[in-house]
DNA sequence: CGTTTTTGACTAATTAGTCAGTAAGTACGA
DNA sequence: TCGTACTTACTGACTAATTAGTCAAAAACG
């Protein structure tokens, strides 16, 4: 997961997501006011709006900007070989973000606003189809070249995720680093059972 | 749950807590105000800072109110046969939340407010050690018993809490109804792979 | 009566957003 | 190479609304 590593960049935009990230992991959500943005922005908060009109357009953008990032991590994996390629997604959702607690906080906050901002509910609607999507896709590949038992794929697409966002909610709620470590075995444990052949 | 026939109680603590509810469920988190709950109560915004001094302690109260309901319908099994308790465990916590969107919506707001409200991740930390518990004691009963398979309790009972936080964070977040059935499903299929033996 | 509960008016701080004005570039033509 | 027009990025001062919380007094209760 490409971190912030605050290269010194020239785009404002850019800058702006980074100090929303910065604002957003300090304070929270709910405290998340365009002067702390500006403040991490180092200008004024009129300099905020003059590059977005309102709060909620900027935190649509912000909201893009991580799934974005997201997203380009799970890209990462261009393995095609069914079984290794599960193992190297699994990987990703679930390894990856372990140095990253201040970015799952920072979507969990925003995930807990969907029910009440339909930008965001559209966002991560669509963020989850398509994980979900990749995740059925190898697993009907497995199933067709005869690696994977039978199985209900579109199920085992949700149930992994399910699994997924367990880890992250744990991760964040509770404070807890092992959270996707264990959710990582568990996945493991669930494909065993469903899709590999026992030999 | 503690309803009264008609919805009327005489408890001002009990009132104020329903009123929070409610105007947490309309608003969301970050809209919640003590106007909005004090609207919802019928009273003024000082008739709130009567019972509570503190937004803090309302919202501290609120989340051991919305706790504590939910730990009563965990209760409610009495079951002691492991493998039939364990099934209702789940359904408690899988199925029973189905027409209770709200609550999710609400707990989801407050969880994810826990990294930044020490107050809140102390409850959340406790309750969910508390039904981890619960699920750990059954399933090495049923180890004992010889009607589960030698397993890793702590695991087993980590990976359900894992199925369940997943399967209430999609409900909310995606706003899928059917997504605590597809997580009952995989605690399901997940028991049996590592619990159930082989007949 | 006294105690509990509530009100209405208040404060001080904070909020998102506006606006006129100001630099500092960039493009282009002569 | 100078001058002019335009754009981008920003500031500082402002507004109008909203915020949590206070307090004296009044009402409601038992």
């Amino acid at each position: 997961m490409a971190d912030l590593p605050d290269g010194t960049v020239s785009d404002p935009d850019e800058k702006i997501m980074r100090a929303t990230y910065r604002a957003l992991g300090d304070d929270g959500y709910a405290d998340l006011t365009i002067k702390r943005i500006a403040e991490e922005y180092g200008k004024s908060t009129a300099a905020i709006h003059y590059h977005y009109d309102t709060k909620d357009d900027l935190l649509a953008a912000f909201l893009d900007y991580l799934l974005d990032r997201f997203v380009e991590t799970i890209h990462e994996v261009e393995t095609t070989d069914p079984e290794q390629r599960l193992d190297l997604l699994l990987d990703k959702l679930l390894v990856d973000p372990q140095d990253h607690q201040d970015l799952l906080v920072a979507v969990l906050e925003m995930r807990s606003q969907a029910p009440h901002t339909p930008a965001f509910a559209e966002r991560f609607e669509a963020n989850d189809e398509y994980i979900r999507f990749m995740l059925k896709t190898v697993v009907d590949h497995g199933i067709d070249q005869g690696v994977f038992r039978e199985a209900d794929a579109d199920h085992v697409a949700k149930a992994l995720m399910t699994i997924v966002d367990g880890a992250r909610t744990r991760a964040v709620v509770l404070d807890d680093d092992e959270a996707l470590a264990t959710a990582r075995r568990t996945a493991e444990e669930y494909v065993t059972a469903t899709l590999l052949k026992e030999n």
